[in-house]
DNA sequence: ACCTGAACACCGTTCAAGT
DNA sequence: ACCTGAACACCGTTCAAGT
């Protein structure tokens, strides 16, 4: 029923995901469900511990040494890895910031994460420390605001630039040689993929350097 | 009516304001809303620039210089400055990252706080993959999955620990110990203050150090 | 032009009734 | 024990009708 459920997500979205859905995906009549869950939030909780077993799994193929210095190649080939999982499920990030509770299986991925920096060498403190600075990359994904490499296109784009110029004249200069200087910045997560490297480097960059001064 | 909207918000809750609740705060029968926005999006698109305008409101007063090396404390205070008006507005946060377009409001913030980076001398692109780097952190907030330090209490918190001991032997040790280290780390929002510090400072400093060398 | 009430399509959920 | 259909309370939204 819970691989029902992704399954909905993953076809028609999340939105798409209600309960009525589920039961005619799974060929039970409606209301059914209740009979195996309290209520919609038991379910999507179950979704997340589906996503993170799907998680655990790929990471736990991983088999890159920890000790020392390592711990920094290891800790980012298990956040990609993890980012993998979730590029095939662009939705569960939105489910994953809206639990109030963690789940099981995500409380397993930031264990073995923390395995992976005590090995290094990091304090408990230093752990806490790093884990809510890395907060929801280390799942591997980045709550983008909006994207500031979304530059306008097509026909109006250079009159509505022009009218932004005036209010906005950092961003839209920003914006002009960003898309000047790389084009396809624009096309798809392949940019995301990028800058998602770029800040989880900065990071473990700068966690590693306290390591080994704290 | 914005504002009516962010006063149902505050004093209610984000999911108490629906339009019909809306309609009965302005003392309107129901559904002429309607007939000054288009639909719900367009309120909560509202919502948010009523936000953003308070938050450019009070980094307005803001005075610190940001020429050079000047930039990072005057990126700082901005950036604590639009937190303190979100802790006023708890569920602004959820609001913010469920928008797809961006209001003015915000590119306002933004342009403001690109230029506190052109005067410290970063690049176009620095100051692009800046912005994807701090992500929601450069609003003041910083989506947490689950709270690392928010370690279970109470009179069967010890049978729970021992329980999650085998499972997740890394976090349970890491929790034992930082309670154990600050017993105040679960009292409020003054511990995530210091955490967001924390993360916050880690990204400016690798920031800064780009800055001297890319 | 602006407001209104009834109605529609949808949602999560309850409940009494079936097998 | 498990499933069902009707119903309830709520939501966003439409629409024809009022002033």
């Amino acid at each position: 029923m819970l691989r029902a459920a992704v399954g909905v997500a993953d076809e028609r979205g999340i939105e798409s995901l209600t309960m009525r859905r589920l039961a005619d995906v799974l060929d039970a009549e409606a209301m059914s469900l209740y009979h195996h869950v309290a209520n919609k939030e038991e379910v999507l909780d179950g979704v997340v511990d589906v996503i993170a077993a799907e998680i655990n799994e790929a990471v736990g193929r991983l088999t890159l040494p920890t000790k020392g210095a390592r711990w920094k190649p290891a800790a980012r080939l298990r956040v990609l890895t993890a980012r993998e999982v979730l590029l095939r499920h662009p939705w569960a990030p939105r489910v994953f910031v809206s639990r109030t509770s963690t789940s099981a299986g995500i409380l397993e991925y930031y264990d073995g994460l923390l395995a992976i920096m005590q090995a290094g060498g990091f304090s408990h403190d230093l752990c806490h420390r790093a884990l809510h600075t890395l907060g929801s990359r280390a799942l591997g994904f980045n709550q983008e605001l909006f994207d500031p490499g979304d530059a306008p296109t097509g026909p109006e784009a250079a009159a509505a630039m022009a009218g932004m110029a005036e209010r906005f004249p950092h961003l839209v200069g920003m914006l002009a040689e960003v898309a000047h200087d790389d084009p396809d910045s624009t096309l798809g997560w392949c940019d995301a993929q990028t800058e998602f490297e770029f800040g989880l480097d900065l990071i473990l960059e700068g966690l590693d350097r306290m390591r080994d001064t704290v």
